[in-house]
DNA sequence: GTCTATAACGTGATAGAC
DNA sequence: GTCTATCACGTTATAGAC
């Protein structure tokens, strides 16, 4: 425990060898492998292996193949239901510019990790105790900005009366599931990975379009 | 082999003791099992409580996890994708009406089994290999009734100039992603079972006039 | 901290009695 | 056809040298 270590920390700039420390070199690995297998699908020699180090090394610095897929999957859904939060929160957005926000948003985010959302939704499915006590799903929607103005606005009569479930449902359906179906959606249309991309190019402009359509009255 | 057993066949009438033949209480089982778990997930002791039969009997009739889960997986795609291929190269049907068909039987047959849209893209993603040669997507959109009055209704001008693909990805995801993000839908909203239902059979009406909006000119 | 070797355990599959 | 008992193997986790 060294002075420059502290330094480091205070000028919140960890030492440079923070990204290729083996602790980090294995959750790296540990990202890839549980986000394309899962975590039965995964064998901790699997991400020794892509992490370029030894299998011992793994239980020494996490204890268990649990606890480090713990700790991946808590950053996944950070990662995931975040930007989403903090769009839902945030007061001084319109709906429609928040719909706007998330699409721009989120197709950057799950082109840069299009597992996530197969691998969040699946491993909820098979341990559902202890992923939705993590996610707090609940604290995203009641009591947010969105929710406030989505009542408003049907009293108003801006948007349509609809329960709100069904504007979240399609909106996360035409944002999320193109990157869940992948497989199946790209051999339909037997897309190359330019064309795939335009396509999820194309949606941010389009998704936003479409969502008003649905709800806006006119 | 006796007398009764072709009597039954021909009859298009099997025998009682199909359905609860132990052949067919192992594969209900085993349904049940990797629907919620996955293959990898799955121990085939599992499967053989689950079918109150002992585990030796499962090999007997299966001869490995494996052949048992290809039997499931081709059974689970086959109801997936058939009543999904068959609306869409019907060509007695105009472009909507196909929506609205989609619409009721698919949210009645996800209603049925809840567990099949993510059990399908769990492990086309873990063995795509195997699963995207059997489900031959391409036989799907290619060449369909579909493809053909879509192509005409953008010319016509009856229909937006957008992509195809744009139309499969909204339908499908609006239809799917339920079934896909139950938990954590359900949990943001804290809906019980009823309302979770009325949920989905509003969706049955709403989703083809959603799509309308969103395609159609006016 | 990192490695090799090995223990401990879980799981798929089979042998063999009935 | 169905069972109990057991094998064979792969995987997680640890011991111990360096």
């Amino acid at each position: 425990m060294t002075c420059y270590y502290f330094a480091a920390e205070k000028m919140n700039k960890p030492h440079k060898d923070i990204d290729t420390s083996t602790e980090e070199k294995i959750k790296k690995a540990a990202r890839i492998v549980f986000h394309r297998k899962g975590f039965a699908g995964a064998r901790t020699r699997d991400i020794a292996e892509e992490a370029g180090i030894n299998l011992a090394l793994l239980n020494y610095y996490f204890r268990s193949k649990e606890k480090l897929f713990d700790i991946i999957m808590l950053e996944s859904l950070k990662g995931f239901m975040q930007s989403m939060t903090s769009v839902f929160h945030n007061p001084d957005t319109t709906i429609f510019e928040k719909v706007d926000v998330m699409a721009n948003r989120y197709i950057d985010l799950l082109k840069e990790e299009p597992e996530i959302p197969l691998f969040i939704m699946s491993e909820m499915r098979h341990h559902p105790e202890k992923l939705i006590a993590e996610m707090k799903p609940r604290q995203f929607l009641m009591g947010s900005a969105f929710e406030q103005q989505f009542k408003a606005a049907v009293k108003t009569g801006e948007i349509k009366n609809v329960k709100m479930i069904h504007f979240i449902m399609n909106l996360l359906g035409m944002l999320v599931f193109p990157f869940i179906a992948t497989p199946m959606l790209r051999s339909m249309t037997e897309m190359n990975d330019e064309s795939w991309n335009s396509v999820l190019e194309e949606r941010k402009k389009l998704i936003p379009q479409w969502i008003k359509l649905m709800f806006e009255n006119h």
